[in-house]
DNA sequence: TGAATAAAGTTTCGATGCGAAACTTTGAGT
DNA sequence: ACTCAAAGTTTCGCATCGAAACTTTATTCA
């Protein structure tokens, strides 16, 4: 129970610095941190997932807001809208240069980066699994999407070097895909 | 190196979700996160650490941003602010019992608590170590506050089982204040 | 086929966050 | 006594944020 207390506010700890950091990188560039939020979701997503209703639901805010946000990056010139061919309903959302140039350099924060690099692959190893399952545990508790990368998705079925199958959209498609964020992302199994 | 960008990805979803789930069970009162934020701040810190200049730094933000809460707080009627008799300049906040009771019952969220009750003693132990060293690398390299246990700190010396010796204030102090959070907590040495 | 319904995004409203900077009051140092 | 620093407050301008009303386009189902 008292090491329970203690992760607690461990994490509140990291959750604020891990914001303030954000916060701080964004405003040179005149950015909240919820819009670098968006271009580090933007950069990495795949392209079943690039349009403002995925951004919403990685946000966790409502679309209206979403909505602004995504509006305020255009007019900024670090987004780029494109509306679908097939659905005209959808845009699909996507970052210029500078855009994608911010991503990269602050998101994750410098700190944070630094902090792990000075740890080896091995120290680092299981605390990703706790954190994982940490994670996991939360998002099934809230019922929140998980927002994993493709290929630890259990729809994604290698087929060989340079190609798997995605079982749920019914496409083959090259394995680099594999390596983003994907919001259909779905666990493997709940209980392992 | 693969593991580091992981890692990162884990907290940035981990802190993401601790925010929407704070920002959630806010909106039933009316208080954004940054509220909470601080309810659960003065909630847990002891009286050397609940000025508005202490909040300030725990939030990370601005004095004229942290004043702007405070004043939508006590006004709300989940703060006091009191005058210090000595320095003129400082006010001591509390909490109203209204004010705790919402610390309470949503700091830290309910999610995360309910996720670490799942797991075992033996289990978060290897956790909270790797979280509390991580945490340390960030704060000394961006020079931010550690925010510890008053118990926790190089200045802590135990007399007894019912006081401590405080050698920064040179203060007697019964124990239990040991449990609360300093804002001049001091790590014990940087490396161990 | 046609009407109801749902889904994706946008817009508007009002309260507030947030940093920056100017300001007041009070204490400390020389 | 004079200067400087520290603690807080106030004002300004822009943006977040949720809620709710709205438009456009798809889908469902009768």
């Amino acid at each position: 129970m008292k090491n329970n207390d203690d992760i607690c506010d461990l994490l509140e700890r990291l959750s604020t610095l891990f914001r303030n950091e954000v916060r701080q990188a964004g405003l040179v560039h005149g950015l909240h941190p919820v819009h670098l939020e968006v271009l580090f979701y933007l950069n990495k997503c795949n392209k079943f997932s690039d349009t403002p209703a995925a951004v919403k639901d990685f946000l966790g805010a409502t679309k209206g807001t979403t909505s602004k946000s995504i509006t305020l990056l255009e007019t900024k010139g670090y987004v780029v809208k494109k509306q679908d061919t097939k659905d005209k309903r959808v845009y699909h959302l996507s970052l210029t240069e500078a855009g994608r140039q911010i991503a990269a350099d602050n998101m994750p924060p410098m700190s944070l980066r630094a902090a792990l690099t000075r740890c080896s692959d091995s120290e680092t190893s299981p605390l990703k699994q706790q954190l994982e399952s940490l994670l996991v545990d939360i998002q099934t508790a809230t019922s929140s999407l998980s927002f994993g990368l493709c290929k630890t998705c259990r729809f994604h079925l290698a087929k060989n070097n340079t190609a798997f199958f995605c079982e749920l959209t019914g496409e083959d498609l090259p394995s680099q895909y594999g390596e983003l964020i994907c919001r259909e992302h779905t666990l493997k199994s709940l209980c392992e």
